[in-house]
DNA sequence: AATATTGTTCAGCA
DNA sequence: GTGCTGAACAATAT
C-alpha cells in the first residue's frame, strides 16, 4: 500500500539499513520495469559506490549514490523494500537487488510490476518532468498554498487530493481517510467548499499523514478513530456509529460514512 | 471462480 | 491548449 506514509517508512528503513556500505553488484531481473534509462546505466553508476542519503517526493523514492546520481524507485501498488542476508529470508518477486560488500542485500520487491525503476542526475528535473506537485508532507506547505491549489482544480475533492500534479503523495486510502476525518463526503465538489471546510481538510491532511507515519504506516498501529481499519461496506463507523458505504469515484473504491460525512454538491 | 486491489498513464471528451 | 474521467495495465489474494 505505498502511498506517502508507506514510502516515508521505506525511506527510514533504507536509511537504517543501506547507507555507507559498498555496493558490490546490482541485479535487475525485470528490465521492463526500468523507465527512461538503460538498466546498464543504473548498474554502472551504482557499482563500487555507497549510498550517502535518501529522500522522497510524493510517492517517489530517491537514493543518492554519488554527486548528481540518484537511483529512483516508485512502488506502484505492491512494492516494498527488504534488507536481508540469508537465503531463507529472500523474498519473492525481486525486481532489483543491491548486493553490498558485507553480504547483505537490499531487495526491491514488486509482485504486480506496476512500480518503476529509474535513475536521475537531478531530483528537481525528475519532479518537473513527471509533473509532480507540491509534496503533501512538507513543512513549507501551508494553508495559503492549499487554498491557491484548490482554486485551480475542478471536480470532486477526492479526485483533487489524489491528483499527483496538484499535490504529491496522497492515494486512495489516505484521501478517504482525510475526508473521513474532516467529515466531508468524497464526492463533494471543489467549488462548493467554503473556507471553513478548506481549513478543516487541510488540518486533517496534515494530522492524518503525521499520525500514519508515527504509526509506521501499519494498519494495526493506527488510531482507533481511523477509517483505515474499517474499509468495508456495512461496517460500523468508528466515530459516529453510522454505516460505512462504498462507491466508485475516479475509478477507485471509495469508503465513507453515510452519516457524518457531508456532501456538498 | 469471480472479484477486488494500494498507482500511473493515456485516449477521449467537455 | 486545458484538465478531468475512466479504462488499461500485471499479478496476486480472497
Amino acid at each position: 500500500m505505498p502511498e506517502l506514509p508507506d514510502v516515508e517508512i521505506f525511506k527510514q528503513y533504507f536509511n537504517s539499513t543501506s547507507l555507507h556500505k559498498k555496493i558490490e553488484k546490482v541485479e535487475i531481473p525485470q528490465k521492463e520495469m526500468v523507465e527512461d534509462v538503460s538498466s546498464r546505466k543504473i548498474m554502472i553508476n551504482l557499482k563500487g559506490k555507497k549510498f550517502s542519503s535518501a529522500s522522497r517526493h510524493g510517492k517517489y523514492f530517491f537514493a543518492k549514490a554519488a554527486k548528481d546520481k540518484y537511483l529512483v524507485l516508485h512502488f506502484g501498488m505492491t512494492g516494498s523494500l527488504k534488507y536481508y542476508k540469508l537465503k531463507k529470508e529472500k523474498p519473492e518477486y525481486i525486481r532489483l537487488q543491491i548486493n553490498f560488500k558485507n553480504n547483505y542485500k537490499l531487495a526491491y520487491v514488486c509482485p504486480r510490476k506496476l512500480g518503476k525503476i529509474s535513475f536521475t542526475e537531478s531530483i528537481d528535473e525528475f519532479i518537473k518532468k513527471k509533473g509532480l506537485g507540491q509534496d503533501s508532507y512538507d513543512e513549507n506547505f501551508k494553508l495559503a498554498d492549499f487554498r491557491k491549489l484548490l482554486k485551480n482544480g475542478r471536480g470532486s475533492i477526492k479526485s483533487f487530493l489524489m491528483n499527483q500534479s496538484h499535490l504529491a503523495g496522497i492515494g486512495n486510502i489516505y484521501a478517504d481517510e482525510i475526508l473521513f476525518q474532516a467529515s466531508v463526503h468524497p464526492e463533494s465538489q471543489l467549488d462548493m467548499l467554503d473556507d471553513e471546510y478548506i481549513k478543516r481538510i487541510f488540518r486533517k491532511l496534515n494530522s492524518v499523514l503525521n499520525k500514519a507515519i508515527k504509526a509506521k504506516a501499519k494498519k494495526k498501529n493506527m488510531p482507533g478513530n481511523f477509517l483505515l481499519a474499517h474499509r468495508a461496506e456495512g461496517e460500523e463507523c468508528p466515530v459516529c456509529g453510522g454505516k460505512i458505504r462504498k462507491s466508485t469515484i475516479s475509478g477507485r473504491s471509495s469508503y465513507f460514512c453515510e452519516k457524518h460525512q457531508i456532501k456538498l454538491a
